[in-house]
DNA sequence: TCCCAAAACTGAATAGCATTCATTTTTAAA
DNA sequence: TTTAAAAATGAATGCTATTCAGTTTTGGGA
């Protein structure tokens, strides 16, 4: 009961869950093994599950400690912006920053997580999740400002924002990270903050728009894309 | 070497995907079991090994006929239409349709090897993504045309709406297939080509744009995304 | 400082599942 | 009908997660 006695027994669980982030990350959970991550991080393999309940447990465990950092580092990041589409930008930003910064974890959330449905059950998912209400408010908010279209559910521009960020980041673990994931933000985030469409569709003006940018920017990307791989 | 040679053994083969397809298909891939398949198949278990390298040689084999399928349907359902955008449109539609049509692949598709490291090495992956090419070839020729953004390289279009789609089919299975995916098709393929940031921002004309449509829809449309759980 | 009961930890034993391989059955050309 | 090669078989093997009976550590009380 008293706080002192379960320090002990939290250290050696912080022990296992960093171990476990080491492991999980470098591979996949069916290749990890549960005696390498009882190796890395000094105990029995028994102990490991003294603290959870099984191999999936212990993975599904791992975003507990990683999300809480994000989101001290996305409030922190966010602070003083004002307009909602800057806020956005700002939040595709630190989205792409924080995984290029925790590449296991990336795999781990990415790769493992993200598509395991027994996880979206867990008092984990609520935690790894929790986070997009905040972005779903950021979305809201421009709708009143009147800076992102109000034709639309804010839980559809909320879905296709985080798509384009989680797609990224799986398409650049996938590639080994050999590109920065930080690079193609800037365009990612502009396409989907304007759209991919011309602007002569809903407008008035037709021609003027169609002409912008011929393909000076396009070709000297094209190369730059074909090298790096990254489809 | 006679082409009656393997015709017996095709056949096994054949039962043995099947199965597997809808062995993987009802359950992860840790815990579908080669038992089950081989009983699925009508087949010892043995006789898999006879086929298949290994259990995950056999799970990168399954979007070999599928992907054949998915071509062709998207060649017919693609003939006829002129305009880029709405072919684009049209492919978003198809791919959707598809998955929604055939939810054990797509499990296996979106939920394992999508985010399988060792099959983007394999044959499998690469017929897994070359119909990918399509869809560039797609947005080019909107470019040409002028109905898509020129001042973007194609590239980075094509991922933002395979990642779009990928990532809405993923959630659909994640949420146990409660909600229609064509539902939602519109707007999120409308959000893609036309972008979610008001008209007024490069462009010239600012108020107008801005209260296009003020809220009756969104509200009626957040009702219904709140009660079938997207997020 | 020593005692001891509860809390933690341990690692050998167990169990489940993928994979192998020696053997049997089937195939189809001669 | 014969027979050698091709396919199929399933019991045996090996690997790894999980269990559990036993050992060690902890920390409050005498």
């Amino acid at each position: 009961m008293n706080p002192t006695h379960n320090r002990k027994k939290d250290m050696t669980r912080d022990q296992i869950v960093r171990a476990a982030i080491q492991v999980f990350g470098g591979k996949s959970y069916l290749e990890a093994n549960i005696s390498e991550i009882a190796q890395k991080a000094e105990v029995a393999e028994g102990t490991i599950y003294q603290h959870f309940k099984n191999k999936e447990d212990l993975l599904f465990f791992i975003p507990r400690e990683r999300t809480a950092a994000f989101c001290e580092g996305l409030e922190l990041h966010l602070q003083g912006i004002q307009d909602a589409s800057n806020k956005l930008a700002k939040f595709a930003w630190y989205y792409l920053y924080f995984f290029k910064e925790n590449p296991e974890y990336a795999r781990i959330a990415m790769l493992e997580l993200r598509v395991n449905k027994n996880f979206q059950k867990t008092k984990g998912y609520r935690l790894f999740r929790g986070w997009s209400d905040a972005l779903l408010d950021i979305i809201k908010e421009g709708q009143e400002e009147g800076t992102i279209r109000a034709d639309m559910d804010p839980h559809i521009v909320q879905e296709l924002l985080l798509g384009v960020l989680e797609h990224y980041v799986t398409r650049w673990l996938l590639k080994d990270e050999k590109w920065d994931l930080l690079e193609f933000r800037e365009h990612a985030v502009d396409l989907v903050l304007n759209g991919i469409r011309a602007r002569d569709v809903q407008g008035t003006k037709g021609e003027a728009a169609r002409k912008e940018k011929p393909s000076e920017i396009t070709s000297s990307q094209k190369k730059t894309f074909k090298n790096k791989q990254m489809v």
